[in-house]
DNA sequence: CTCGATTTAATAGTAATACTTTCATATCTT
DNA sequence: AAGATATGAAAGTATTACTATTAAATCGAG
């Protein structure tokens, strides 16, 4: 699974011109992801991703109208991916429990290697999600933006994973409720883990995170 | 209860002067909180909320050092209400899971009145905790922060709702995980029914978030 | 290989933000 | 009434998040 040599194609409303198209496109994106971890969203800047990629900031704009349109791109890449590893690993299984414990592991699990089939590096891009993907959509142009379909990508993979929660218990009525509480929770889990740990019982090499959210699920749809 | 006249300290490390000390730290805080609300954090500035209170910029900075401070501020307000909440309606209760039950609906519940012992206006602050808290927590000085108490408040509430959860099932390994997911997820699914309905199953007048997580908190530890 | 189109770079500029500083004035305290 | 403290007014600074203009580099088609 992780070598094939798949793409992912991205809403063009998410950017001014496709960052794919180019080397400097993908230089962009590319850096600003180690940029936006080692830097945090807010101290990141276009000036200053110019600077670490020899280009200049305008260069940058042609792409992305701004740095909150970069972020809302790279949330979207992710989601697609992580649809892709889903339907992948989820094709010709049977079990709908099945199916269900493996959404749940790719949700709540640590990103640990990069399949660099692409310019982008999944476990930055992970953790970016983690500490700055709530500030994407934490603003007062979500209503806008969500007509626009920027959402799109996580509402469906909430969606299918939902689905598979019926499959196994059709009269549950918070399958939505469920599975983002899971996707968010382990992503608060993670960040907990680093920086607020009296929030959370994650400890090295135990799966705790995993473990915690697999067996919430399966006792709440019962 | 509602109607005693309590009153909530506030950490000194907080504010650079005590906003409850004069008028207009009082007025400060009160539009700031109708502020936040109506434009939402970021567009929210000192410079307008001087212009708001027909007071000047420079004074708003002797009460806060930054929007950031104060938003901290209001953040270890409500933690404060809500652990005084918390603890006055438990008292006197013996049945371990009366009391978790009551914990849960108190964090995943609407605010809908304000108590109005105060000049804060709690129906507002807790929309403003819904929709910006992240934002307090999700920034690179997190673990200064952090070591400074500012998230103490926050933490001793997990810790006590946690204890509850282990005097119930005193061998559950994720009370912490179990009790952050419930009140991190609660603000998510008002935020989502909101702006991004799709993600959750709320229902006017059905009460859905206090049920769903106070069932999925029954039924994980057991 | 060259002409025209496209892409990128360089430079400058703008409005707003998030403060800081200084000094004057008002108010409150004893 | 004097001194201390709180607030106001005004100006200033560095940075941000862009926009605009023009020039240079590069790329693709004939």
């Amino acid at each position: 699974m992780e070598s094939l040599p798949i793409h992912i194609t991205i809403n063009p409303e998410l950017y001014t011109k496709n960052p794919e198209s180019s080397d400097l496109g993908k230089k962009i994106v590319q850096t600003s992801i180690e940029m936006i971890n080692d830097l945090g969203f807010e101290s990141f800047t276009f000036r200053k991703l110019g600077v670490a990629i020899g280009s200049n900031e305008s260069s940058i704009y042609r792409y992305f109208e701004s740095k909150h349109a970069l972020l809302v791109y790279l949330i979207n890449w992710y989601w697609s991916w992580i649809e892709y590893k889903l339907v992948f690993a989820t094709t010709n299984i049977t079990s709908a429990k099945d199916k269900l414990n493996i959404a749940i592991t790719l949700f709540t699990q640590e990103v640990k290697e990069d399949n660099s089939f692409t310019f982008i590096n999944e476990i930055l891009l992970n953790k970016i999600i983690i500490s700055e993907s709530v500030k994407a959509y934490h603003t007062k142009d979500i209503d806008e933006e969500n007509k626009k379909g920027f959402y799109k990508t996580y509402k469906r993979v909430v969606q299918r994973v939902s689905d598979m929660v019926l499959e196994i218990n059709p009269k549950f009525e918070f399958p939505h409720m469920l599975i983002s509480t899971v996707i968010e929770g382990a992503h608060h889990q993670r960040y907990f883990s680093q920086h607020l740990p009296s929030l959370t019982d994650v400890e090295e090499g135990k799966n705790n995170v995993v473990r915690f959210y697999t067996d919430l699920v399966q006792k709440t749809i019962v």
